[in-house]
RNA sequence: GGCCCGUUCGUCUAGAGGCCUAGGACACCACCCUCUCAAGGUGGCGGCACGGGUUCGAAUCCCGUACGGGCUACCA
């Protein structure tokens, strides 16, 4: 009988959601659901997650955010590392009675002596022919043998480790709380996980691990460790240095499709599954297509404006009133949501992120655009100013309320600007910037429709009005 | 310091000994289109870290060097 393939994922609550987190995450998302098994969420929680737990609330909003739903038949959890610390325990005493562990009774500070007397460097296994029994105070340390250990990656190959550089870890602290290490192997054994898909930060850490899986009787699950992503400066992204949390960028308005799509793409390519050469690929393809083994080894840049671009990608392809939707968060509320489905079609294969919107057609729903300086001054200086805008005025004036259409707008203004020798080009930027206050926005005319006779009338007027006095 | 991993255009990648005059995407530049800005079109710039092997032939295999990264806790 074989096993399904359960893959787990193992966030340590943080407060935020890292998007290195979210790229792993949703490798082992595609392969559970492809594979037909699934995807194990277990928080990694500390006694200060343990206490705040809208930490945990926010790695499973921002999970579902990217389409990894806690209510698909292929998701299970959340389960919590703290959950299980009876099984650690258990595990731990087994592992003292085969004699895979031992106990010790030398303290950090004890060791950090002994190693400078000695002259030597970490622990060295003092203890560990002692017969020292259990007690306060006392750790358990894995009896690490002699020989190797080989971890087999199906991202890295066969990585080999000596014994000799690995010291007698530590399982069970001296206050009998579970190690990491210990805690990790356990929880997965007991969930029976078959494959550990992790950033390769995590490596040095997996012949521990496997010797445990090992020592406990068990043989050890797939492995597979995925290049870091890092920063401009190449150092892994961290938080204190770089925006690595998820929140911010949905908070911004990147569409989740666009950043799982771009996340995919790092470290690994659709390569044939993307006839077009376009990296952009919807999720049914990526989760048809990702395999560990074509996962690159070399840790790969976030590059935002990649994102950036991968982002006007997608917000293109949404129809219009999904636009609108979207968009709808960003917006003051005061703002009439009819008003700006008028104009949002416009705007929408334009904004780089959907926080831009209330910026882009903000004139239209302001008594008094905020007029920028620099705008005006270059606009404005133009000897045809003036005059082509108190044309303007009059020519629009004439237009009834019936006739205030986009394209009966334009018309006259190009009308108006061939007696002034110019192109539209030239022509409709002193109207931009008296409607609007800015040089670049929605197209002019849709949006001078939307604005209304009045308004747009009264706009130009103070603008003839600010260029006289 | 020790252990481990890595190195193809600025960036993300394709590339499993001849298909490579190294392909694509993002970025950038130019031109076209155009009511600004976008979008679209065309073209351009730009790379196998270095040195030795192996081979008729190497981006691809081996060794070394350099550089980069990760890990080095009774943190997770």
């Amino acid at each position: 009988m074989t096993q399904l393939p359960r893959y787990r994922f193992a966030p340590s609550p943080t407060g935020f959601f890292h998007v290195g987190g979210a790229r792993t995450a949703l490798m082992n998302w595609a392969l559970a659901r492809r594979q037909g098994g699934t995807f194990v969420l277990r928080i990694e929680d500390t006694d200060e997650a343990r206490n705040k737990p809208e930490w945990t609330d926010g790695i499973i909003s921002a999970l579902a955010w990217l389409g990894i739903n806690s209510d698909d038949p292929h998701f299970e959890g959340p389960l919590f590392q703290s959950d299980f610390v009876g099984e650690h325990l258990a595990a731990a005493q087994r592992l003292f009675e085969s004699g895979h562990a031992y106990y010790c009774d030398m303290t950090p500070e004890d060791i950090q002596a002994r190693a400078k007397s000695e002259g030597v460097n970490g622990y060295g296994g003092w203890s560990r022919d002692l017969g020292i029994g259990p007690g306060p105070g006392r750790a358990l340390r894995f009896r690490v043998p002699a020989g190797s250990t080989v971890v087999v990656d199906l991202v890295r190959g066969d990585v080999t480790f000596d014994h000799a550089v690995i010291e007698d870890f530590v399982l069970v602290r001296g206050n009998g709380t579970p190690v990491f290490n210990l805690a990790n192997v356990v929880d997965d054994i007991t969930m029976r996980i078959s494959h550990v898909v992790r950033a390769e930060e995590h490596l040095p850490n997996t012949p521990k691990q496997q010797m445990i899986w090992n020592a406990l009787g068990h043989a050890p699950p797939v492995w597979a460790h995925v290049p870091v992503l890092v920063n401009e400066q190449r150092k892994k992204l961290s938080k204190r240095r770089d925006k690595v949390a998820l929140e911010m960028y949905r908070d911004e308005g990147y569409l989740a499709p666009a950043m799982v799509n771009y996340l995919m793409t790092l470290g690994w390519s659709p390569g044939v599954a993307s006839a077009d050469g376009s990296e952009i690929i919807g999720w049914d393809q990526i989760e048809e297509a990702f395999r560990l083994e074509d996962v690159n080894l070399s840790p790969a840049f976030f590059d935002v404006k990649k994102l950036v671009a991968f982002n006007k990608e997608y917000t293109r392809q949404l129809t219009p009133s999904e636009f609108a939707e979207a968009c709808d968060p960003f917006l003051p509320d005061h703002w009439d949501r009819a008003r700006f489905r008028q104009i949002a079609p416009f705007i929408q294969e334009r904004l780089p992120v959907l926080s831009d919107a209330p910026a882009w057609v903000g004139f239209l729903f302001v008594d008094n655009p905020d007029m920028d300086d620099e705008a005006w001054d270059k606009t404005m200086s133009s000897e045809f100013a003036q005059p082509l805008l108190i044309d303007t005025i009059s020519r629009y004036s004439a237009l009834d309320e019936g006739d205030w259409y986009a394209e009966s707008l334009k018309a006259t203004l190009e009308d108006i600007m061939a007696r002034y020798d110019l192109k539209l080009g030239k022509a409709q930027a002193p109207v931009r910037v008296a409607v609007s206050g800015q040089t670049v926005g929605p197209p002019l005319f849709e949006a001078l429709e939307v604005l209304g006779r009045a308004e747009t009338l009264h706009r130009l007027k103070v603008a003839v009005d600010r260029i006289a006095g």
